[in-house]
DNA sequence: CATGGACATAGGAATTTCCTATCACTGTAA
DNA sequence: TTACAGTGATAGGAAATTCCTATGTCCATG
């Protein structure tokens, strides 16, 4: 195993410099001054032999090989910090700062309740939270911008490892004048046919909530789409239509204070809700004992 | 994309210790001195905050951490490398040192051969062949101590990509005076009941010839067991057995001069031949040159 | 034409690196 | 027991590197 030539600085400037495509602000983000980024780049450069970015006089353009070795570079990096976060897990268990990201149809509802406990079990673990659509989850966790991500499963998991932590099935939420829908849980029958208010576009409980009764005719009401679930929730008490409701959302209380019918449905496929990390993560321990504290959390909601 | 408090050179360090566990032999290794060594890693457990190695004057033992951290080090390091690999690729194709690792059953008669074709193609390479079994060879490509192998499946591949080369089938190789063996084509229906002379332990022909008819009442002769295939050759003409030789070795002239009796067995299950890398390799375009080289040379001697 | 923002360059101070030489210790062999 | 060989740690100083400030040069824009 021959030295490398090259260095991790190194590659930390080239990173930064192909996210911010600017000299300047790359140095920031590294916390240097402009002319040493400039020279670590060029310093780079030279051991590389490639020229790795065209700068302009006015613009920064990388070269293909330039992206690829900022891709490889990044890998690197969070390699690198997996090392450093392994070490300190190793004399701080479970301390430390903790990037979590979760989708906004599960977030929202879960981690609120479940932070007592977590503060309660992990005193010394600074959590980080992060809403955003699954897509840009997963993004984050190759990337290394976010350490451990919730989402809902079917999805297309890539290289990670998860934790399954429970599943979460449907509501149906209708205006209190619609009188088609009883009191009481119902079967997927009284959807066929029925167009559903869904979330809009990248969000996966679009995708999952129409594929609740597999092979039913339940098809999305292109005319509406909410940003939220609690816009979505104020669009079904105005009469505008019907849509289904995780029921991990109105064990929340989401609903509450509104005058919807909501009707449980017992007999559709739920979202399996699991924690994912990078398969090569530092703290699996970790990532794995929270995943089992959001469950009991949300087992806790179930019976109170 | 925080900056890493760490460096590959203090990573180098831990990872040569880890092999040697012996800081001079380490610090040769790396090419420094002893203490310059022996800073570097007292700097690296610094900042990790954690001890990585234990040393007693007369030994040194890696702490479980620290045999962790060597591993993801190890990797971090062949990381590292693929980058400048990858950069030099980009500024001279398909030049450099490669260090290619074959099986001993298809080496020796497939690279001499292709050696000119090869030295044609990429007058700038510098190939350094080494013959090991399939598991050393698979070892040797995670390590970083081989860029690429020539195997054959069936085997469990890794987190390999691979290039399929060639199908190699079986001829019998019985004694001269053995007249149950016909000349011409024969099929497997001669081998029932059969006790077969096969390579040691280890060698990947020896389960793969075992299983060339599945099903077949084939069995391995225990009494004998060979440590090359020339062996095997002799063994066979000394009328010690019979055995199956593969088409490649045959073509290559292996069994020439012997007086072996060599009949084709057309319906056996053929082993496939393919080069194999690391799916994060900076040189798979020029692994699978050499592959489609390799089968080139392979044609070439079933014409000649 | 003046301006602001971009990246490159220069020079020097501060820091770091890394070597040689040496120490302190410990098993081993005479 | 003593001498020895081999281990890793330590010390000190020379050499190299790093990295900042200040400045230069170019270009797009208003």
């Amino acid at each position: 195993m021959s030295m490398p030539g090259i260095s991790l600085r190194q590659i930390g400037f080239l990173v930064a410099l192909s996210d911010e495509l600017n000299f300047s602000r790359a140095a920031e983000a590294c916390n240097v001054t402009q002319p040493t980024l400039s020279a670590g780049l060029r310093e780079l450069e030279g051991t590389l032999g490639v020229q790795l970015a065209e700068r302009t006089r006015r613009s920064v353009i990388m070269t293909p090989v330039g992206r690829e070795i900022a891709e490889r570079g990044r890998r690197l990096l969070i390699g690198a910090q997996d090392i450093e976060t392994l070490a300190a897990e190793q004399s701080k268990p479970h301390a430390g700062d903790l990037t979590l990201g979760a989708i906004p149809t599960i977030g929202p509802f879960l981690l609120p309740r479940a932070l007592p406990r977590i503060r309660d079990a992990f005193p010394n673990l600074r959590l980080f939270l992060r809403e955003e659509m699954t897509e840009s989850l997963l993004d984050g966790l190759h990337g290394g911008r976010l350490d451990a991500v919730v989402i809902a499963q079917p999805f297309e998991i890539g290289n990670l490892e998860t934790a399954f932590m429970f599943d979460d099935g449907y509501h149906l939420a209708a205006p209190p004048s619609q009188a088609e829908v009883p009191d009481g849980a119902v079967t997927g029958e009284v959807l066929t046919g029925k167009r559903l208010m869904l979330l809009e576009k990248g969000h996966c409980l679009q995708r999952h909530a129409l594929s609740a009764y597999p092979g039913a005719d339940i098809r999305p009401d292109e005319s509406f789409s909410a940003t939220s679930l609690s816009t979505l929730i104020a669009m079904v008490s105005e009469g505008l239509g019907i849509t289904l409701l995780p029921d991990l959302s109105i064990d929340a209380g989401a609903a509450r204070g509104s005058q919807l019918r909501l009707a449980p449905l017992a007999d559709a496929c739920p979202r399996h809700v699991v924690m994912a990390w990078r398969k090569t993560s530092a703290r699996a321990g970790l990532f794995r004992d929270l995943a089992a504290l959001l469950t009991q959390s949300r087992d806790a909601m179930r019976t109170a």
